[in-house]
DNA sequence: AGCACGCCGACT
DNA sequence: GTCGGCGTGCTC
C-alpha cells in the first residue's frame, strides 16, 4: 500500500501526479490557471460553495477574477462570478468549460469578495445573496460609455482644515491619524447646529483628511437628503471627485457610479446602505452617519446592517472607521464598550453652549393646568410656539402613525417585558392576559421592573391631523407640512421666516439660521412600542429635530409634550445621548438582550421553523410563538417565530449553525418559506 | 433552483 | 399492462 496521499490517484502512475485537469473535447484550454472557481448565482443554501470550470483559451483574457460569466450547471445556463483562477482543480470529476464571459468588467474585487463572504457568514446567508446586494445589475450601455479622459484633472489634495472637529475631544487627533495613513476608529456624537459647523462638514473634513493620506473613502448615509448634504459639503471642502451611489437613483446612474468607483475614477463614494459594499480602491476610511436609522438595515436576505458591514470592512481592510449621529445607538455604544472604537465627543460646556433649552411638559408639570393638561397641545406649549413665531420658524414633530399596540407600565410608561426572557409583552385579545411575544409565557403577575407598579396600560397610535389642528390654533400663520404623506412630500429646507413646520421624524426640513423652537408632540407614543429600540428611536428622532434649533443663548428652545418614558425624556432634557446609550447597554447586558448577547429569529410555518431550529446546537431557544397580525397572504395559519439566543462570544457559531441547518433544509426541500435574521433590527 | 432517476395509483 | 405522482440526489 502506498501513502494515504496516493489513494486518490489510484490507477494513475504514482510518479506522475496529475498536473493539468483533463481536457474534454477539442477546445483548447487557457495556458495559465486554466481552472476558474466560480460562485453560482442561485439561491439554495447548499449550493453556496465554489464550483470549478475550465477556462477555454478564447476566454482566458476576459475571464478574470471578479467577472460575470455564464456556466452550464445542472443542465442549464446560469449566471456566476469568477472567484479565482487556479492551476489545478479540487474537483475529482471532469470539468465543464465556461460558456461565456458576460462582461470583462471585474465587478467583484478581491476585497469586496472577502467582505461579501464574511457578511454571508455573519448573517447566515449565501455569498450569492450578498453579491446580489453588493453588485448592481449590469447596464451594458453604461458599461460601454467612453471613460472621460483628461477632462478631469485630479484635483489637488484638499487643504487640511479640520475646524469642524475642533470642538470635539479627540477630534483633531482623529483627523491627524487619518491624514497620516492610520486607521483610527471612532464613535462620534455630533453637536447640533445648522448655524455653526454642521455634521456634513465634519464628515467632509474627515474624508479630506483620508485623501491626504492617499487613500479613498466611503460614506454611508440613511437617505437621499443626507446624501445631497454630504456631497455639497465635500464640494465645499475641495473634494469634487466624489460619486453618489444609491439604488433609488435608477439602474443606469447606479451602475455608472459603481463603475466610477470600480475603475478608480472616484476616490470617494457617498451612498445609501448597499454602498457599504462599494468597490473603493485602496480604502482608508468608512463612515456611517446616523447608524440608528432603520434605513441602514437591509430588508433583503440576509438582512445585513450597513454599520456592521462597515465594521467588518474596517477589520478586513484595515481602514479607519467613523460612526456618528446626534444620537448614539446602543450598538455603537457596544463598540466603545468593547474598546473597538473610541469616543469622539464634545465636553459638557461646549454641548451646553450649542444646544437649545429643552423642557419636558409631562402630566406632572401640567398638573396645575387642570383637565386641559390632557390636551395634545397644552397651554404652555402653545405659548412657546406663539412667542417663538415672532423670532422665526417653529418645528413641530409628530410621531408617525401606525404603531403596533403594546403594553407599558401604567405609572412610569416603561415598556412591559417578560419576567422570564425579557421579551416584550402584548395583549393578544381584548381583556386577555398579557403574553410574551418571544416565549409565549403568560404574565399574569406582572410587576414593573422600573417602579414596581403592577398595572398595565396599552399605548395608542399617533394622529395625522396635526397640521390642520395647528392651523386652527394659530390663524394667519403659514403652516408647512413635510413628510412622505404630506401634499408637498419631504421638504429639504424651508425659508428663515416665521412659520409652523409640521414634520414626521426624518422629514424635518433644515433652516439656515436654525428654528426658533421645536415642539415634540405625543411623547408617550414616541417612546412606546414593542421594539426593543423604541426608547432609543424616540431619543434619536427628538435629538435630530432638536439639533435644528438655535442654541439657548440665541433664544432656541425645545418642548417635549406628553408622558414619554422617563429616562428617554431625561436624556433629551440633559442632552446626553452617550449616557443614555451606556445605561441602555448595561441594562441589556443584565437582561440578556442584544447587543449584549447575539440573537437570531427564525420565522415561517411551524414545522419548518421547528426543523431549522432543531438542527442548531448549543443555543437557547425561545418560542416559537405565532407572529402577530393576520396570517400571510394565501395561508390559513399564522407563521411562527423562534428566537435563538447565545452569548456574544458564540455569535459566529450561531450563524454557522443556522447556515448549516439552512443548507440541509434546502437540500431536502423542506417546505414553506423560512426567514432567518441575525441581530434583527426590531426584535418586537 | 432545475432536472434526473425511482418506486406506487388510475387509465388507455 | 403502462403513464405519472413527487421523494432523494446531483449539478463542477
Amino acid at each position: 500500500m502506498d501513502g494515504p496521499e496516493q489513494l486518490a490517484l489510484e490507477g494513475l502512475p504514482v510518479a506522475a501526479p496529475r498536473r493539468r485537469p483533463r481536457r474534454t473535447g477539442p477546445v483548447a484550454v487557457a495556458e495559465e490557471a486554466p481552472v476558474a472557481r466560480v460562485c453560482i448565482d442561485l439561491p439554495p443554501a447548499h449550493l453556496d460553495r465554489p464550483f470549478e470550470y475550465l477556462v477555454p483559451a478564447s476566454l482566458d483574457a476576459a475571464a478574470r477574477p471578479g467577472t460575470r460569466v455564464k456556466v452550464r450547471f445542472g443542465g442549464q445556463d446560469v449566471d456566476a462570478y469568477v472567484l479565482e483562477r487556479v492551476d489545478e482543480a479540487e474537483h475529482e470529476g471532469t470539468l465543464a468549460p465556461l460558456r461565456r464571459v458576460v462582461s470583462g468588467e471585474p465587478v467583484v474585487t478581491p476585497a469586496v469578495l472577502r467582505l461579501a463572504r464574511a457578511a454571508a457568514d455573519r448573517w447566515a446567508g449565501t455569498l450569492a445573496d450578498v453579491l446580489r446586494l453588493a453588485v448592481p445589475p449590469r447596464h451594458a450601455r453604461v458599461e460601454a460609455e467612453p471613460t472621460p479622459v483628461g477632462d478631469e484633472p485630479r484635483p489637488p489634495a484638499p487643504v487640511l482644515s479640520g475646524t469642524a472637529w475642533a470642538p470635539y475631544r479627540g477630534g483633531a487627533a482623529f483627523l491627524q491619524h487619518l491624514a497620516s495613513g492610520g486607521a483610527p476608529r471612532a464613535v462620534w456624537t455630533a453637536l447640533p447646529g445648522p448655524a455653526g459647523e454642521r455634521w456634513p462638514d465634519a464628515v467632509a473634513q474627515a474624508v479630506a483628511s483620508c485623501l491626504v493620506s492617499g487613500r479613498g473613502a466611503l460614506v454611508v448615509v440613511p437617505d437621499a437628503r443626507d446624501l445631497d448634504r454630504v456631497l455639497d459639503a465635500l464640494r465645499a471642502a475641495g473634494v469634487p471627485d466624489a460619486v453618489r451611489l444609491a439604488a433609488d437613483d435608477g439602474p443606469a446612474p447606479r451602475y455608472r457610479a459603481f463603475l466610477a468607483a470600480l475603475r478608480g475614477r472616484a476616490r470617494v463614494v457617498v451612498g445609501t446602505r448597499a454602498s457599504a459594499f462599494a468597490p473603493v480602491a485602496d480604502l482608508g476610511l468608512v463612515v456611517c452617519w446616523d447608524d440608528g436609522d432603520s434605513l441602514h438595515a437591509e430588508p433583503r436576505a440576509p438582512y445585513p446592517h450597513a454599520r456592521e458591514v462597515l465594521a467588518l470592512r474596517a477589520d478586513l481592510e484595515g481602514t479607519a472607521f467613523l460612526v456618528g449621529g446626534h444620537a448614539r445607538s446602543v450598538e455603537a455604544q457596544a463598540l466603545v464598550a468593547h474598546v473597538w472604537a473610541r469616543e469622539v465627543v464634545a465636553d459638557r460646556a461646549t454641548v451646553r453652549a450649542r444646544t437649545p433649552r429643552v423642557r419636558a411638559l409631562t402630566s406632572v408639570e401640567l398638573a396645575r393646568e387642570g383637565p386641559a393638561a390632557a390636551a395634545r397641545l397644552p397651554a404652555p406649549a402653545w405659548r412657546v410656539i406663539r412667542d417663538a413665531l415672532a423670532q422665526g420658524p417653529v418645528l413641530v414633530q409628530v410621531p408617525r402613525a401606525g404603531y403596533v399596540p403594546v403594553v407599558a407600565c401604567a405609572r412610569c410608561r416603561a415598556a412591559a417585558r417578560c419576567g422570564y426572557c425579557h421579551g416584550p409583552l402584548g395583549v393578544p385579545a381584548r381583556g386577555s392576559i398579557p403574553t410574551c411575544a418571544w416565549c409565549a409565557r403568560l404574565a399574569g403577575d406582572w410587576r414593573c421592573t422600573e417602579c414596581g407598579h403592577d398595572q398595565l396600560r396599552s399605548v395608542r397610535v399617533g394622529s395625522e391631523r396635526t397640521a390642520e389642528e395647528l392651523g386652527r390654533a394659530f390663524p394667519g400663520v403659514t403652516v408647512r407640512a413635510s413628510g412622505a404623506r404630506a401634499a408637498a412630500g419631504v421638504l429639504a429646507t424651508v425659508p428663515d421666516t416665521p412659520a409652523l413646520v409640521v414634520a414626521t421624524p426624518g422629514a424635518e426640513p433644515v433652516v439656515a439660521a436654525g428654528y426658533a423652537a421645536a415642539v415634540l408632540l405625543d411623547a408617550g407614543v414616541a417612546t412606546s412600542g414593542a421594539s426593543l429600540r423604541a426608547g432609543e428611536d424616540a431619543l434619536r428622532r427628538w435629538l435630530a429635530a432638536a439639533a435644528l434649533v438655535r442654541p439657548a443663548d440665541a433664544g432656541g428652545q425645545v418642548v417635549v409634550v406628553g408622558d414619554g418614558e422617563e429616562r428617554v425624556t431625561q436624556a433629551l432634557v440633559r442632552w446626553d445621548p452617550a449616557g443614555y446609550a451606556a445605561r441602555e447597554l448595561d441594562e441589556r447586558a443584565e437582561l440578556g438582550l442584544p447587543p449584549a448577547v447575539r440573537v437570531a429569529t427564525v420565522t415561517g410555518p411551524r414545522e419548518a421553523v421547528a426543523a431549522v431550529v432543531a438542527r442548531v446546537q448549543d443555543v437557547e431557544v425561545l418560542g416559537p410563538v405565532p407572529v402577530a397580525g393576520p396570517p400571510r397572504r394565501g395561508e390559513l395559519v399564522p407563521d411562527v417565530r423562534a428566537v435563538l439566543r447565545v452569548p456574544r462570544a458564540r455569535g459566529a457559531a450561531l450563524a454557522a449553525g443556522l447556515r448549516a441547518s439552512l443548507a440541509v433544509r434546502s437540500a431536502r426541500r423542506e417546505g414553506g418559506n423560512v426567514r432567518v435574521q441575525l441581530d434583527p433590527a426590531d426584535l418586537a
